[in-house]
DNA sequence: CCTTGTCGAAATGTTCGACATATGCCAGCG
DNA sequence: CGCTGGCATATGTCGAACATTTCGACAAGG
């Protein structure tokens, strides 16, 4: 029964349980994590896979090791957010302040609009089905938006559309930064469930979306992002001031 | 003559000289890197410190480890470019193939012109300063194009230079993703110079560039940008067409 | 009283050897 | 012919010993 995946890892993995007790806030900047006797002790495990786990945090940037002392916490700048590993974290413990999140918001009301525009541009059919699969997933649990037992969440398929879009741009870079997408875009379902937000207009403003991404109008595509974004940022009570970008659809629309 | 770097580490470090081996093309994606063992006899290491090492390659996406077989060198788009350790062995062995570094340029094409904008709205007095001394010591040294032994390279200036830019934006992810220019500058500085390209036009559309955002002109840094890059890309015969961006500059002229 | 040198506890850094597990090959058996 | 078991090989995990760094205590000397 175990064909699939032997389910990645068989221990707890350290590095796994001390993200999740710095993410929540247990450990802040400049705290000190316990020291690595000790976690062998409360895992018991050896020193050499505590520190093989530390490892993994040292590389996220989460806590800097100081010979003698101690493993300290770094503050929330330091942390390596572009690493897949951090924002997955982020994804599953909440981020580890408001105002990372915040900036990371920021930067996607920057670039999806321009990322939506070069998508359309490039998508090919295999691009095209990906993101039709992921926005049939999301309309499918409309009335059901907390959750479907299928394995797969509603979130999983917004984001899933989004990360589509994102690889259908068929350039590494843009690629690779689509897993910046997940915990941003888990913060705006949460917070909008909350804060009352029609789901069925949203539905209508990715279809829109999608469409435009079908028939090859980077100009409207442009647009729609623009709309689907400021649609569930404003919802939260995010102003789209800090987006330098957001004025250029008038233009794009004046033409 | 091996004075060069007598600090940072002590020991050959395995990491970096099999990444040396493999972004040289000595060992290709799909071939297999020796084994553990016979590395720990060619550096005179225990597996400990070589297994440590590879673990560095495996995060970086550069190689893959299969229980009992070996380790695999994997395919250029796998490789975790947004890790700032592989761009840091790109800058120092060249690019792992032409691609990857054309679609690096053409994201940085893309989004560069935006990030000059968002600079030019929240850059503090702080930041101007590390944009003009970058500027300062990329024109000190115009007659002697090489090097100046300073310890500074012409290249590590116009890095500087461009990396400013990205921090003025204070948002974590732009600044973070600053690493991304260092290969693609670096291609475009020596390729500029085989081909012959006026350095003092290139140092002018700089200066423009510094002076929008110190005026506080997003406006004008956003076409100042897309000159800069214009400038060395078209030197060396690459197209702007790959940049759909390309063409809001004439929409924000008309305004 | 302040400075300075030395020692030692405590923590991380490094190395080594042994054993466990996964994989592929191949001979042996049904 | 096909399955199965064992063997060789390579990576994965572990535990202990030793080296190095850091900080604080403490005492000698100015």
């Amino acid at each position: 029964m175990k064909s699939k995946q032997p389910q990645s890892r068989k221990r707890p993995s350290i590095a796994e349980a001390l993200a999740q007790e710095i993410f929540s806030g247990e450990y802040q900047p400049g705290d000190f994590v316990p020291r690595e006797v000790d976690l062998c002790e409360r895992f018991a495990l050896n020193r050499s896979a505590v520190r093989s786990d530390l490892r993994q945090l040292v590389d996220a940037g989460i806590i800097e090791r100081i010979s003698g002392h101690g493993s300290k916490v770094r503050e929330y700048p330091e942390w390596n957010i572009l690493d897949a590993q951090v924002t997955e974290w982020m994804t599953r413990y909440a981020a580890p302040n408001p105002g990372v999140q915040r900036e990371i918001l920021a930067f996607r009301l920057d670039v999806e609009p321009y990322v939506a525009m070069t998508a359309a541009k490039h998508a090919t059919a295999h691009d095209l089905v990906a993101i039709e699969e992921a926005f049939n997933g999301m309309g499918s649990d409309l009335d059901d938006p907390a959750s479907n037992r299928d394995g797969r969440l509603h979130s999983d398929y917004d984001i899933a559309f989004h990360v589509a879009i994102f690889k259908a741009t068929h350039n590494i870079v843009w690629s690779q930064l689509s897993h910046i997408l997940r915990p941003s875009i888990l913060l705006l379902i949460e917070t909008s469930n909350v804060s009352a937000s029609d789901p069925a207009e949203s539905l209508e403003r990715h279809r829109l979306l999608m469409e435009s991404i079908r028939a090859r109008r980077p100009r409207d595509a442009f647009l729609a992002s623009q709309a689907v974004l400021a649609g569930t940022a404003s919802a939260l009570g995010l102003e789209i001031p800090e987006t330098p970008l957001g004025h250029s659809a008038e233009l794009l629309s004046e033409t």
